[in-house]
RNA sequence: GGGCCCGUAGCUCAGCUGGACAGAGCAACGGACUUCUAAUCCGUAGGUCGCAGGUUCGAAUCCUGCCGGGCCCA
C-alpha cells in the first residue's frame, strides 16, 4: 500500500513540480511513530532543496497545497522544518479490514508463488547427537524467513544438508560401537575423542538387544563400525526430524551429502570449473582459483593423498543447488562460520552466478540461563540441553518466540524461569491472550446474543468512531507492508514486536471499550474490526509458526 | 597478526539503506476487577546511545581511531 500512497503522491506533485522525478527513487513514506505526525510522513521536501534552491520549508507547504485536493488525504501538515505528514481519511482504510476478514490467516499474502524460486538451507545438523538450542534458534529463523519469503509470492524450498559422510560420522560409529562392547566387557576402550553422550549408549543398547549376533559375528571390526555408524546415523536422523516437526519445522528436500561421492557429483563439479580455465594443480594437489572471486587465497579441492577436501564437497552441493536454477539461495549458518562465507561465495560465483545469489544469516550463540545462572554446555563432555528438553519444559510456542524477538546476529539469553512464567512477564501469553479473548468475545456474542461473528456481515463501518479504533484500522491496514519490508530485508526478529503491537492495541480497546453493547449496529463494527484483528493475529502466528489459541 | 558480532534506561533488547524531543518489554513506584477472561489496562520514574574525532542542513545510525566483551582463522 505505501507504494500505491508513494505513487499518488509522485503523481500529483509532479504535475507542478518536475523536479520531483530526479529524486523520485529517494522519496519515502514513513509511518511515524507520533499520532501527530499523522499516519504517513514523507521526506520530499528535503530532497527537492537542492535542485529547486529553496528551503525545505517553503517547498513543503507549497506540497501541502497539492497534496491537500486529494480525497482520501483529509488533512495534510507540515512539520519539523520540512516534514510533510498526512492524514488519511477513515473510510480509505474500510476496505483493508474487508480484505482481512476475507482472507483470515493468510491477510495480504501474495497467492501466486511467482515472483522467485529460491532455496533455504537451514539446521543440517551434524546427525551425531541430538540437536541443540543453536540449531533449534537456526531452525526458527529458516523455516520463519522461509514463511516469509512464501509470504510475498516466492516459491522456496525448505533444505536439509545431511553431512553424512567423513571422519565425524566414522567417529560416531566407533563411539556405537565401543558401547556396544563395553556392555559385556566393561574395559573395551572407548575412543579418546569419542561422543560421551548419553544417547549413545541407548542407541548402543538397542543394537545389543535387536542386532547382537550380526555385529559379533562380523570380523572385521572397521565393518561393525561402519554397521554401527550407518544405524546410528539413521536413529538420530529420525530424532532430529522428530524433534524438528514437534518444533513446527518441515523441509522440503533432505539432501545427503554422502549422495554426492556415491553419484560422482563432485568431480563433475570440478570438471565444470575447470571447463572454466578456475582449476589448477600445484604440489601434487588440486586447487581452485577462489582469489579470483574475493578470497584470500586459492583452495585445494583434491588432497595429494588423493581425498577430496570439506570443501570440495561443499562445492558439488552448492554446484547442485546452482543447476536447479534458483534465482538465489539462503544458507542459514551458526556464527562461527563465518569465516568460511568468503570462499564458499567465491565458489558459487566461479559457477557464474551474481553476487548476492548465495546469501548467509549467521545465528549467533544462545545461551541459557537458570535461576540466574548460565548453564554451560558442552558437546565433548555430553552436558548440554537439547532442544528437546527444552520444548519438553517450556513448549514450542514459548521456544519460537523467544528465539524470534532478537535479530539472529546477536547473542540471545534465554531465560528457562521467564519462559516459564505464565505471566506478564512473558510475551508470548500477551500476544496469545489477544487472539484468546476475541475468539471469547465471539463466543459470547454467540450465546448472549444469538450472533455468529463467523458468518459474513457487512457491518456500517462508518460507527468506528473512537480514536483506538482508528489506530487498530492503520495497523491492519499497514501491515501488508510492513510483513513485505520484513521479508524483503529478511529480518524475521522483527516479527515478534509487530505482534505485540497489535495485541497491546487489541487489550487497550478491550479494556476501554466494550463490544457485545445494545446497539446492535456497533455491536457488529466493533465485532467485525475484532475479526480483522484476528485475521491480523493469525497471519503473524502462522509465519512465526505460533498457535492461535482459542482460549488460556 | 587478520576477520566477524556486540557495547543504547537497573536488566533483556528494538531502532543503525542518516531525519522530527532516543523506543519497547521486564524490574521499581502509584492506581483500575459487581463488566465481553485483570495472563489485562492506565500512570510515574529512569539514558553523556562505550570514548574521541570526521562527513552532513541534520549522526545512536555513515567514516576513522581507541577502549571493553564474545567468537572464528592463521
Amino acid at each position: 500500500m505505501k507504494k500505491e500512497i508513494k505513487q499518488r503522491i509522485l503523481d500529483l506533485v509532479s504535475k507542478e513540480i518536475k523536479e520531483i522525478n530526479e529524486v523520485a527513487d529517494k522519496v519515502k513514506i514513513d509511518i511515524p511513530k507520533e499520532e501527530k505526525f499523522g499516519d504517513i510522513a514523507t521526506n520530499l521536501a528535503f530532497l527537492l532543496a537542492k535542485p529547486l534552491k529553496k528551503k525545505s520549508i517553503e517547498i513543503a507547504n507549497r506540497v501541502r497545497e497539492i497534496l491537500e485536493k486529494e480525497e482520501d488525504f483529509e488533512k495534510v501538515e507540515v512539520a519539523g522544518g520540512g516534514f510533510i505528514n498526512i492524514f488519511l481519511s477513515r473510510s480509505f482504510y474500510w476496505q483493508f479490514l474487508t480484505k482481512a476478514v476475507e482472507e483470515d490467516s493468510r491477510y495480504g499474502e501474495e497467492r501466486e508463488k511467482n515472483k522467485g524460486y529460491i532455496n533455504i538451507e537451514f539446521v543440517s545438523a551434524n546427525p551425531t547427537g541430538p540437536l541443540h538450542l543453536g540449531h533449534g534458534r537456526g531452525a526458527v529463523v529458516g523455516s520463519t524467513l522461509a514463511n516469509l519469503k512464501d509470504y510475498i509470492g516466492l516459491k522456496v524450498e525448505r533444505e536439509f544438508y545431511i553431512n553424512d559422510a567423513g571422519r565425524q560420522i566414522y567417529l560416531l560409529g566407533k563411539s556405537v560401537y565401543a558401547r556396544f562392547r563395553q556392555i559385556e566387557e566393561p574395559d573395551y576402550p572407548f575412543p579418546e575423542d569419542g561422543y560421551r553422550g548419553e544417547y549413545i549408549k541407548e542407541i548402543a543398547e538397542e543394537l545389543y538387544q535387536y542386532e547382537r549376533e550380526k555385529i559379533m559375528s562380523m570380523l572385521d571390526e572397521d565393518e561393525a563400525i561402519e554397521f554401527c555408524a550407518e544405524y546410528a546415523k539413521n536413529y538420530l536422523l529420525d530424532e532430529v526430524k522428530k524433534d524438528l516437526k514437534d518444533f513446527g519445522v518441515e523441509f522440503d528436500i533432505w539432501f545427503s551429502e554422502k549422495s554426492l561421492y556415491e553419484h560422482g557429483k563432485v568431480d563433475e563439479a570440478i570438471e565444470f570449473l575447470r571447463s572454466k580455465g578456475l582449476i589448477y594443480e600445484k604440489e601434487g594437489a588440486v586447487w581452485l582459483k577462489t582469489t579470483e572471486f574475493g578470497d584470500d587465497k586459492d583452495r585445494v579441492l583434491i588432497k595429494s593423498d588423493g581425498t577430496y577436501t570439506y570443501f570440495a564437497g561443499d562445492i558439488a552441493y552448492h554446484y547442485d543447488k546452482f543447476k536447479r536454477g534458483y534465482d538465489y539461495i539462503i544458507n542459514v549458518w551458526g556464527a562461527d562460520h563465518h569465516g568460511y562465507f568468503p570462499r564458499l561465495k567465491a565458489a558459487v560465483m566461479a559457477f557464474g552466478v551474481p553476487e548476492n545469489w548465495l546469501r548467509v544469516i549467521f545465528i549467533q550463540m544462545v545461551k541459557l540461563f537458570k535461576n540466574g545462572k548460565e548453564i554451560k554446555m558442552s558437546k565433548r563432555s555430553g552436558e548440554f540441553i537439547t532442544l528437546r528438553e527444552l520444548l519438553d519444559e517450556v513448549g514450542k510456542d514459548v521456544v519460537r518466540y523467544m528465539f524470534l524477538t532478537k535479530d539472529s546476529d546477536t547473542h540471545l539469553n534465554f531465560d528457562i524461569d521467564l519462559a516459564l512464567k505464565q505471566s506478564n512477564e512473558n510475551p508470548v501469553y500477551y500476544v496469545q491472550y489477544a487472539h484468546a479473548r476475541i475468539m471469547s468475545v465471539f463466543r459470547e456474542a454467540k450465546k448472549r446474543f444469538n450472533f455468529d461473528p463467523e458468518q459474513d456481515f457487512s457491518p456500517d463501518l462508518s460507527l468506528l468512531k473512537e480514536d483506538i479504533e482508528r489506530q487498530i484500522m492503520k495497523e491492519i491496514a499497514f501491515l501488508p507492508d510492513t510483513i513485505y519490508d520484513i521479508a524483503e530485508k529478511e529480518q524475521p526478529h522483527k516479527l515478534t514486536s509487530l505482534t505485540y503491537n497489535l495485541a497491546s492495541k487489541l487489550h487497550n480497546y478491550y479494556y476501554h471499550y466494550k463490544f457485545l453493547v445494545d446497539d446492535e449496529n456497533l455491536m457488529k463494527a466493533r465485532l467485525y474490526l475484532l475479526k480483522a484483528v484476528r485475521s491480523s493475529l493469525r497471519t503473524l502466528f502462522r509465519l512465526m509458526g505460533i498457535t492461535p489459541v482459542e482460549r488460556m
